[in-house]
RNA sequence: GAUUCUGUAGCUCAGCUGGUAGAGCAAUACACUUUUAAUGUAUGGGCCCUGGGUUCGAGUCCCAGCAGGAUCACCA
């Protein structure tokens, strides 16, 4: 990667030439032993004063206020950020020599470098808790400036980097700069963590299930394929791993669970990344009322857990995570909303209504497509508090069991939220036979043109004959939850580093020739 | 994939109906030993995304490309 340096690279890397001169590594190899962060203090300071008399607290530098024989600098470490005092007087003791200050402190740091300090916190004149130092010690040179925000006392950012561009590809800047990204992150963290423990208290047992697959069952979607050489195999990155799960039920585990990283070659948009995370899990001996129940038990704890109180803000709305949801099944949820009764109707009476509502349709979609559209176009975006759609038509859902009573329908719910679907569960079909005709359908949908038909996976079938109990499972994406719990529009907000294209300066040409 | 908007200093942005670049922060120099968007004075810093075209002359107009955002389509 060949680049022209600007004036400031050049100036920096200049003074990193001066350090060395001067005796003064500036990648130092041994361990600063810090005894404190910066919240720790921001808690405890006033409770316990004495504490922190003789502290070793290090951090990057956000911003100096140079005021001649004295000065103010801004610490940032993971927790928070300190500012601290520094004096020339202290730093340099001995009358005759000021070069640690003079030159070192004052012509050779700057903003963006790592330094550790020791020295006691104290209060300045106008009220801020501070670190005086009475020693400091580079810890790592910054060779690139850092874009400063500043923040005035009412909290407004001054200059504030939101060039997604920038934000995403130099991720590690923006958590830098911008505290509530890193807020974000540390939020999405408490949700995988609170959803673990839920689980793991309920007796659930966590695995990991193969990424690469031979077959990419489970879902519908368009994989991605790659090639193992050994075996000379064409392999898949799984776009599900519910069929593997439900092979654990089989071979008794009675509760499973895996957040499972999917990747599908599809494409991208502000709800969309080609890897996202689903969580699944499965539990033997129940069904689809005991999942809504447990769903929404979960869901009410992430809330609590995140923001002590069920009450999520996102957008314009104010979420009530609030056990229990409302539920409804999707044919009343389509009478309600457009006052047309479509349980009774066959193929050519649900193109009928299309046509009415004015929606897209073609040759290729059967009975279950047409109803999806109609649900899709005309009920889904309206469902913003959390709310569970019930018993769905079984041609679209060809790993459902059906429905003990209806005919027709599966035992199958998908949870809503902000008018998208945040949850997708079933009563798992567990008949071999039963499951063997429904993939036998799928293959007849793909003659038919729908390129998104399941692969029939035969190893999962022999699994089924072998017995496997009745099953209640779920998967829940996990990114959309993030982005409600989070309040982030994007799907880019909640993932570290979200898929980009390449930036053609950083691709190793060189090296590859 | 389609439509549309954006790309100017390290960062955030100005730049009118075309006349060879501006501000704030950051940087450099000097002053200042409790400041806090520190302050004051001075200074430096630009393949104006890339490549074509129109024009005496293009940051500005036209075409193509690259990258990103938004909306739509597919999908979770």
């Amino acid at each position: 990667m060949l680049q022209e340096l600007s004036e400031q690279e050049e100036l920096r890397r200049t003074k990193l030439a001066e350090l060395k001169k001067l005796g003064i590594d500036p990648y130092p190899a041994e361990e600063f032993k810090v005894n404190v962060t910066a919240q720790d203090i921001k808690d405890n300071y006033e409770r316990d004063k004495l504490n922190y008399k003789d502290i070793r607290f290090a951090g990057r530098i956000m911003g100096i206020r140079d005021m001649g024989k004295a000065a103010f600098a801004v610490l940032q470490d993971s927790t928070s950020r300190m500012q601290i005092y520094i004096r020339r007087d202290d730093i340099c003791p001995q009358e005759d020599d000021k070069t640690l200050y003079d030159v070192v402190w004052k012509k050779l740091i700057d903003i963006g470098d790592i330094v550790g300090i020791e020295g006691y916190v104290f209060t300045t004149k106008v009220g801020e808790l501070s670190i005086h130092a009475t020693s400091f010690k580079l810890l790592s040179k910054a060779l690139k400036p850092l874009p400063i925000v500043k923040t005035d006392a009412d909290g407004n950012a001054f200059d504030e980097v939101t060039d997604p561009e920038f934000r995403y590809r130099q991720r590690y800047v923006d958590l830098i700069i911008n505290p509530k990204v890193k807020k974000t992150f540390e939020q999405r963290t408490t949700i995988i963590n609170t959803i673990r423990a839920f689980l793991n208290d309920s007796g659930a047992l966590e695995v990991d299930t193969p990424v690469l697959q031979s077959i990419p069952g489970g879902a519908t979607a368009r994989p991605f394929m790659t090639h193992h050489n050994a075996l000379d195999i064409p392999l898949y990155l799984r776009i599900a791993n519910e069929l593997y799960l439900k092979r654990l039920i089989v071979g008794g585990f009675d509760w499973v669970y895996e957040f499972s990283r999917n990747f599908r070659n599809e494409g991208m948009d502000r709800t969309h990344n080609p890897e996202f995370t689903i969580l699944e899990f499965y539990v033997a001996y129940k069904d689809y009322f005991w999942m809504m129940n447990t769903t929404e038990k979960l869901l009410e704890k992430i809330a609590n857990d995140l923001h002590g109180t069920t009450d999520v803000v996102v957008g314009e709305n104010t979420l009530s995570f609030a056990a229990p949801f409302k539920r409804i099944s999707i044919f009343d949820s389509i009478k309600e909303h457009t006052g047309m009764d479509v349980s009774k109707m066959e193929e050519a009476g649900l193109r009928e209504v299309c046509k009415t509502l004015h929606l897209e349709i073609d040759e290729t979609m059967g009975k279950a497509k047409l109803i999806d559209t109609i649900f899709g176009e005309t009920c889904e975006g309206k469902y913003i508090q959390p709310t569970f759609i019930t018993d769905y038509p079984v041609e679209m859902s060809p790993l459902t069991k059906k429905h003990r009573t209806e005919e027709g329908l599966v035992e199958r719910f998908e949870l809503m939220i902000n008018g998208k679907e945040i949850a997708n569960a079933y009563s798992e079909l567990n008949d071999p036979i039963d499951q063997r005709e429904r993939f036998e359908e799928q293959i007849k949908l793909m003659e038919r043109g729908d390129d998104e038909a399941m692969f029939i996976d035969y190893d999962f079938l022999r699994a089924l004959e072998y017995g496997m109990p009745p099953t209640a499972g779920i998967g829940i994406g996990i990114d959309r939850l993030c982005m409600l719990m989070t309040n982030q529009p994007s799907i880019q907000d909640v993932l570290l580093f979200p898929t980009m294209r390449p930036e053609n300066n950083t691709v190793a040409t060189e090296e590859i020739n």
